[in-house]
DNA sequence: ACAATCAATTAATATTACTCATGAATAAGT
DNA sequence: ACTTATTCATGAGTAATATTAATTGATTGT
């Protein structure tokens, strides 16, 4: 079998000239190297040198193994290279999976000094799984995940890294524009806008409409945040965001957000790990801008 | 050292699963994998695999050694068999890939007096590529790639070898057989028949049906040009073949070739190799030949 | 709860690779 | 022409490495 041994000697071999000081180069007796070549050329079946006087010429397959190792080698040399950066955690990708629409700004805030940081390290990010997002951390699907929703399971890490409310934003001139707050029963003849997520994932029914046993009057689902903002200040309906994401539309827009209930819906946002990955340096790094930003 | 053996390890767990099984193939005891890899893993000083009960998933350091793996071990084994041709008197094995049915033909015409010529080398013609002829070339499956569409990639030279037109082949008392040519429309009413590729990689969809909107009556698709002149020649439809080619046919059967569009369809025929290639004289040969005939 | 399967481990053994000492051939110096 | 130095090849002994067989512990499926 063909080894990468056997393309470095050829290799140095021929920068050396000699065998002697090929030897001296890898680090091996000459004997050493004599034996080695001469098990290759019986197991290649051919010559990879002629040997003329004391010094030694490449054959057609020498010449053709010269090539291939000076071809191959350099990939070697490279790939030991990144996985010597791979184990000391300086190169990697993160997977990031998504689980909260409008966190997909947030992120990018974090993303941009990150990817800064740490130039040697990839970002994927992912928003739609299988088995949700708890299931992709486990199958290694992604790496980190974004959640309204932490499940403290063993193996998984998870930590605050945002607090936000949660408030309704419904165009300036909608009569509810000027309330303090509402009450579930007002949203009983509103158009609500949503991701098209599970009902019960949605915090403004499993935290304000389903307890008081309200639905709207219709349930529409929207995709991008742009368009659910655009919907909102044509007066086509009503949507529940967080409030510093409408607060960042509003200057654009006719939209205004309005509390959701006497005390407001607060929510907080997680960022989830495998805990076999956090001790990772530029797994850590991301935790600690997370935390920051 | 990151050594051959261990990409042979790391790609053959993964196509086996497990590393008993993987054993097995590659002649080891499972004991002795288990004892390399781990060696191997101390070496490197990171996990290539996670130990998830008893099954491996690799890790990200793993899947770059995979993809490593997949695409320097293709080299080495060519390079072996290589040699092997080199220790039996042989110059070498030029495999030649086709993306371009009717050119077998033509290769026919140029293989004869190459294989005179070349009395050491011998020809290997594949037909069927997984990732397509480029990546045929790129992972040393085929060295040479006959084909209508060069892909100008770095480490690729494509040159033209051949143009020619593009005719429409049709019965020789068929309605449309003494036109000089035909719009496309005039294949709304007819059975077209073609080898069995995708449908935008056909000519006559791409370059002439799609662009007038118009799709023939039925499609049919038949693997071999002689069934497809026999197919013709009994009037069970028309088909888009090279001028030339229709030609060799028509002294022996009732075929005549029309034009496609007032301008024609204007073909060409490109030999590729990898760059690192071109210069050896037996396949620089084979360029030459290729450009001559 | 049981059998089956898989990876990891241990210790013994076999194989391989290396070194040292030496020899034969060649080139250079006197 | 005769050293002298250098180079590669060879053989025997040894050190290093790889492999095996047997066993354990863990996990999975029935």
């Amino acid at each position: 079998m063909l080894e990468r041994s056997h393309l470095s000697i050829i290799r140095e071999v021929d920068r050396q000239g000699s065998l002697t000081a090929a030897a001296g180069v890898l680090c091996l007796t000459q004997s050493a190297l004599s034996h080695t070549i001469k098990k290759l050329e019986q197991s290649l079946g051919t010559d990879i040198w002629l040997r003329e006087g004391r010094s030694l010429r490449l054959t057609q397959a020498g010449r053709y193994l010269l090539e291939l190792a000076n071809r191959l080698l350099p990939q070697l040399d490279r790939a030991e290279e990144r996985l010597n950066q791979y184990a000391q955690g300086k190169r990697g990708t993160l997977r990031i999976g998504m689980e909260c629409h409008p966190c997909y700004q947030w992120l990018l805030k974090i993303v941009a000094p990150y990817l800064a940081q740490w130039p040697d390290v990839d970002i994927d990010v992912k928003q739609k799984f299988q088995f949700g997002g708890i299931g992709a951390l486990f199958s290694y699907d992604i790496d980190l995940l974004v959640t309204p929703d932490p499940l403290y399971r063993p193996g998984l890490k998870f930590e605050p890294v945002f607090d936000y409310e949660q408030v309704l934003v419904v165009h300036a001139n909608h009569k509810l524009a000027t309330q303090t707050y509402i009450e579930p029963r007002q949203l009983s003849s509103e158009v609500l806008i949503t991701y098209p997520v599970a009902v019960d994932r949605l915090d403004i029914y499993n935290q304000f409409l389903q307890p008081a046993g309200i639905t709207p009057k219709d349930h529409k689902t929207i995709e991008t945040t742009d368009i659910m903002m655009q919907m909102v200040a044509s007066d086509r309906g009503v949507a529940a965001l967080p409030r510093w994401l409408v607060e960042s539309y509003s200057a654009d827009m006719p939209i205004v957000p309005v509390r959701l209930g006497k005390e407001g819906i607060a929510k907080q946002i997680f960022l989830g790990a495998r805990e076999a990955d956090v001790h990772i340096d530029y797994v850590k790094a991301f935790f600690e801008l997370a935390r920051e930003g």
